[in-house]
RNA sequence: CGCGGGGUGGAGCAGUUCGGUAGCUCGCCGGGCUCAUAACCCGGAGGUCGUAGGUUCAAAUCCUGCCUCCGCAA
């Protein structure tokens, strides 16, 4: 079958780059169009764009399927639409534009977790298990029925970085399993069923630490937000990222947002008496450096907020 | 021309406002203490202070260009 594939980031790309190499017949691209991107503001293809281009695949490059667009999907006379993050609402006229349907590899096991950043939700949640879901699009929010699905374990200590990727792996399994029932004609809808949440697109304040939580939650938090945006607190009013960190027991925990040395470790005190160990920050204008080595240039008493 | 911060021995920082040849924490090497140690004590090596030029008797510090890294905002 001639399919469609839509898709933006880099975990998309990758995906894409596994059906090429699976032998699908991609036979255009869908992406988001070109953005500005870092300080220089410069105009970068997205990741599936610069693959697509790579491999010669024609590229339909938009952030809103308008009727000059969806003239030009027609025009590739793709069957089947596959998407991965791509980034745009489907409207009714795009979803009609391809008599196979849509089908988006979606990184929760719905309906948990709907939107725009489920595999972050789901360890900000501190979910012990998460999946994939492949469904056919239909017009509300993730809320098409299911062709198949794939559960995994979240690891202990594991990042959203680290899970995405696991989960697009898995996904790439899913696809190459469930794509040729597919083809074949021959498979079945099954209607979403179970506890619906949501997962809304993570903005900046979200990933701001607060020392007065529990330390198993601010874990949480840093996990959930790395790599992006990547959690933060503050440092004498400057910005501080922070990459790791680890909820650990200690008899005496310091005062909310007091950091301590002790047997070499980087310990801020939470919330309820709890400890956070850090373990890996980026302070502003910084790279990024072990805690330890963060710490030894702040011999004086330092206070996060 | 979006706003802003940084580049100082191997690592992380101070010193730059008020120019006068470099300091702290850690690491490293050697020695000591100890049953022993990641602990403690003593000693040591290691720096063209990003780079090019300017001002000056004298520049890490003041001025200008350049390279480079990063935070925020999009």
């Amino acid at each position: 079958m001639r399919i469609l594939f839509a898709g933006t980031p880099s975990t998309a790309a990758n995906v894409l780059d596994g059906l090429l190499a699976s032998g699908h017949e991609i036979v255009a691209v869908l992406t988001r169009e070109d953005a500005v991107t870092g300080r220089k503001k410069v105009l970068t293809p997205s990741p599936v764009a610069a693959l697509a281009k790579n491999k010669g695949i024609p590229t339909i490059k938009a952030n809103k399927l308008t009727a000059e667009v969806i003239e030009d999907i027609r025009s590739h006379k793709v069957d089947l639409a596959v998407v991965v993050a791509y980034g745009v609402i489907l409207r009714q006229e795009a979803l009609d534009a391809i008599p196979a349907g849509w089908f988006n590899l979606h990184f929760s096991l719905l309906p948990k977790w709907r939107g725009a950043a489920p595999v972050q939700a789901a360890i900000s949640a501190g979910d012990s298990e998460t999946g994939i879901t492949l469904f056919r699009i239909d017009l509300g929010l993730d809320t098409g029925p299911v062709l198949g699905s794939t559960k995994t374990v979240i690891e202990p200590g594991e990042n959203a970085g680290e899970l995405l990727n696991r989960l697009s792996l898995l996904g790439l399994t899913l696809l190459n399993q469930e794509l040729p029932r597919l083809y074949s004609g021959v498979f079945e809808l099954i209607p979403q069923a179970g506890e619906v949440t949501l997962a809304p697109k993570i903005i900046r304040s979200d990933a701001k630490i607060h020392f007065v939580e529990k330390a198993k939650n601010v874990e949480l938090l840093v996990r959930a937000m790395n790599p992006e945006p990547m959690a933060w607190c503050l440092l004498n009013g400057e910005p501080m990222r922070v990459l790791e960190a680890h909820a650990v027991e200690l008899s005496s925990s310091p005062e909310p947002g007091h950091v301590a040395l002790q047997d070499d470790r980087v310990f801020v005190g939470c919330g309820q008496g709890t400890t956070l160990e850090l373990v890996l920050v980026q302070p502003a204008s910084r790279t990024v450096m072990s805690a330890k080595a963060w710490f030894n240039g702040h011999s004086e008493r330092v206070i996060l907020e």
